[in-house]
DNA sequence: TAAGTTGAAATAACGATTATTACAACTTTA
DNA sequence: TAAAGTTGTAATAATCGTTATTTCAACTTA
């Protein structure tokens, strides 16, 4: 059970366009050849990237940049923008707990403010880090190779 | 993508294990009434509450009760008991990123950290419960109904 | 106009979760 | 000791979400 991996391929996306961005058209292709994921679903998720504000992308001409500055997208506006998580919830709560039982009809209640606490820690988390760090980290790394 | 509702469940089974257990026998059965959930995941569940010390269960004569005290049950506990969680991590990288491109053989080492400091804030949340919060806030709301 | 690209729909493949069926092993009690 | 009720477990099916694939219209540039 993992949050699905359409998030870390957007993070994967963007850092692409950020570091291949100023020499070469980031295109879908170019994308699925880097991250291994098919080229339709990349262009799914730089759909949902679009849809949100953190990419661009042309039609006919091909290729995407990013839409605001690096340290303006967090990791949780990509974790928001790609929808992994439910409206319902990270934890998922079974769905047919008996309303005879005392314990049935209120565990739902009794559960829900905790286990929306531990999401907004895991999001607060999520929320401290820029695509600037990523890139940051990246560019490091690749020098030092 | 949702943390499987097993973790809902087991909660759901240790709270009923102490609320009723004073009373009657608390069987698979029992708790399959409850949660609306089949009896043999139930015992499923039970099995791996039991593997991790939670529960005590008895064969032929039937029944489960608690192993220690509510104060010393967590959320985690119960969370890594029934291990909804991946030894991968609760966040999932795409497989085949391109080794060929610096961005694709980096990846997977920029983001491991972060995403891990993001899974622990989660987990330090569910430490902060334990049952014997879940039980009384239980009790609460059964006595106000 | 030709080539290359995006956007999107439809469908298939795959994997994980949950349900179901079946039964051996166990405990209690009549 | 036999019957009834239960747990533990395996095997299999149903279901659902994710990812892959195929296909094609619309678009842009040369």
């Amino acid at each position: 059970m993992q949050i699905a991996s359409k998030f870390t391929v957007a993070v994967h996306i963007l850092t692409c366009i950020e570091i291949f961005g100023s020499e070469r058209r980031v295109t879908s292709d170019f994308l699925s050849e880097s991250t291994g994921v098919n080229a339709v679903i990349i262009r799914n998720v730089l759909g949902k990237l679009r849809a949100a504000g953190i990419v661009e992308t042309r039609q006919g001409s091909g290729g995407a940049n990013l839409a605001r500055p690096l340290n303006q997208i967090t990791l949780y506006d990509v974790y928001t923008a790609v929808d992994c998580i439910d409206d319902e919830g990270l934890f998922h709560f079974h769905e047919n707990p008996n309303a005879d039982c005392p314990v049935g009809r209120n565990i739902h209640k009794v559960m829900d403010g905790r286990l929306r606490s531990a999401q907004q820690a895991l999001e607060n988390e999520l929320k401290s880090t820029t695509l600037a760090d990523v890139i940051s980290d990246t560019r490091k790394i690749i020098e030092e190779e």
